[in-house]
DNA sequence: GTTTATGCAAATTCTTTGCAATACT
DNA sequence: AGTATTGCAAAGAATTTGCATAAAC
């Protein structure tokens, strides 16, 4: 996955701070808050770091995961990766929010199915499923306490 | 369910402010953001409020919502309508949240099972599945524009 | 050259904290 | 009487807006 043809691709010039917030998101593997970013590119203001996630969440290159404590984090969409072009996707997979570390990951292999039989008459756009506990790796490390 | 039968259960004294919010939670039948009590108490401090949630959250009165805006709301739990109380509960039931007017209700017919077979080495503590559309009421309005 | 993005300051909104006055048990 | 709650002011955090400068196309 290429940085600069992925910010064409979508329409957006290619500017020092897009290309280094794609290129965090790609490399981290996981969602990523404001404030994550912030601490990465210490050099950039946070008012341009604001304005990025804008124009990635409107390109649907990245989606928004709130936890449950309110906090924004985003995450690629996994559909740029490939070639093909989803156009109206829904976020249905899961996501698991530690609340030690607060890391944050999408769980892909989860997928919700939308419950038609419910909410007859209304209509649906976008899920949110967040799975809040403690990761792995926190665990490990409260019982080495 | 009596309000004032219920704050004496969990432990809460009771105060003007406690009552009428309890009963507004019972009467409305879903979920209500800070900002709808505010509303409806106008001559209620928005700290006491504040505080008045808190309070509700920790005796389980009550479970938080985060909207994909990363609103808060607030609705009943539903195990304090019956005399045997859970102490330890999930709540692993859908939401749904209306992007235009913003209303936001539980689905309690829909259940989430927490995927074991993921996540093998984490622990799962709170789930949150939140469905964002349109209600059938915005639509009928939308239709008749 | 024209359009879009950035950086800074300032404004807004949401939430929390401290403390004296008040209400509850 | 003793403890918890309220209301107010103020502080803090998160996010948005306006505008001149700078960078991308």
């Amino acid at each position: 996955m290429n940085v600069e043809e992925t910010l064409k691709k979508v329409g957006l010039r290619l500017t020092d701070t897009r290309k280094a917030v794609l290129s965090l998101f790609i490399d981290a593997n996981k969602a990523l808050s404001h404030s994550d970013l912030e601490e990465k590119l210490a050099d950039c203001d946070k008012v341009t770091l604001y304005r990025t996630l804008s124009s990635f969440l409107e390109k649907d290159l990245i989606h928004k995961i709130v936890n449950p404590d309110g906090v924004a984090f985003f995450a690629l969409c996994k559909h740029h990766e490939h070639t093909h072009h989803a156009h109206t996707h829904l976020h249905n997979h899961g996501h698991f929010v530690c609340k030690i570390c607060k890391e944050t990951r999408c769980i892909e292999d989860f997928e919700i199915e939308i419950p038609t039989n419910l909410l007859l008459n209304s209509q649906i756009d976008e899920i949110s499923v967040v799975l809040q506990g403690t990761c792995s790796n926190c665990i490990k490390i409260q019982n080495r306490v």
